[in-house]
DNA sequence: GTCCAGGAGTGAT
DNA sequence: ATCACTCATGGA
């Protein structure tokens, strides 16, 4: 299918989501909710091999091909910090992931990086997934919450550390109903903010990961320590703030769209200058 | 051995 | 409200 402005290398690996594997010809392989896919970049003309039915569809909602990504782009671009960040990681756009497996990946997020959460999140998958295959590649499905309290003991082996106990507890209140993802999605962002914020292990920065990369609110400007520093040191001049001034400050200055402000400040400043990802791979992952 | 990582809970002030 | 401390794990 045709797709234009969308840059899977962006999209995929610029941190939000940790279930996608480049390949060694650069295209992508991973488990979206029950089903395995393969997408191949060429240009703006993406195959995509999966053992869903309707990719188009799949892929419209996934990637949120809705949205009108230019004019999105242009409300943030308030200046040349900003501005080279929407250059350089052109065609990032911001996903809507399944709330559950948001949730949960998000709480294993804290206090950690992002490969051993990838590790973490892989090690659940493997051990209480279920296994799809594709093209010869295979992974594994994200546990459910009853999957996950079934099976405690096979939970406490997959060195999640102290997380280990928030995930049992977010997954019991799944269960039990005292959340719902469903409605809260449907609540405005600062009520659904709160509403998240009253699962144990889950405080501001992760509800706004969720609100962003599951529900597509993008008012919500999560404050990680990357984005802490660079906002700090773009429009702070390096003085002591708290990241609750970084949030209200950004909120304000970027606007209704600043989650994706966030993304491409987070994603320029971190994937453009990797320490083993050559600019080489870059143009070949971004199918030039 | 030390420091850091897409933080948050707890308790003292 | 704001601080300091702690939490388990893996990599540099």
């Amino acid at each position: 299918m045709e797709i234009n402005n969308l840059s899977l290398y962006y999209t995929l690996e610029c941190g939000q989501t940790f279930r996608w594997r480049r390949t060694s010809d650069c295209s992508y392989f991973g488990i979206v909710e029950e089903n395995a896919f393969i997408i191949r970049q060429h240009g703006n003309i993406f195959e995509i091999t999966s053992t869903e039915s309707d990719v188009e569809e799949w892929a419209r909602r996934y990637f949120a091909l809705d949205i009108d990504l230019n004019n999105i782009l242009l409300e943030i671009d308030r200046d040349e910090h900003i501005h080279k960040a929407i250059k350089s990681c052109r065609g990032l756009h911001i996903l809507r992931q399944e709330a559950w497996e948001t949730l949960a990946s998000y709480i294993l997020s804290a206090n950690n990086n992002i490969p051993n959460i990838k590790r973490m999140v892989e090690n659940l998958s493997q051990r209480l997934g279920e296994r799809r295959e594709i093209e010869g590649y295979s992974g594994f499905t994200f546990p459910s919450p009853s999957a996950i309290l079934k099976n405690k003991d096979i939970v406490n082996k997959c060195r999640l550390g102290f997380r280990c106990d928030y995930l049992i507890k977010a997954a019991e209140m799944i269960r039990e109903e005292r959340i719902e993802l469903v409605k809260i999605s449907r609540l405005s962002y600062e009520e659904c903010r709160e509403e998240l914020m009253k699962i144990m292990g889950v405080g501001g920065k992760i509800a706004d990961c969720v609100a962003l990369f599951s529900f597509g609110m993008y008012e919500a400007f999560p404050v990680d320590v990357w984005i802490r520093r660079i906002i700090r040191n773009l429009y702070f001049s390096n003085n002591k703030v708290s990241n609750r001034e970084i949030r209200h400050f950004a909120m304000r200055y970027f606007g209704r769209y600043c989650g994706y402000a966030q993304e491409y400040l987070y994603c320029h400043y971190r994937l453009n200058k990797p320490e083993g990802i050559t600019s080489q791979t870059v143009e070949q992952a971004q199918g030039i």
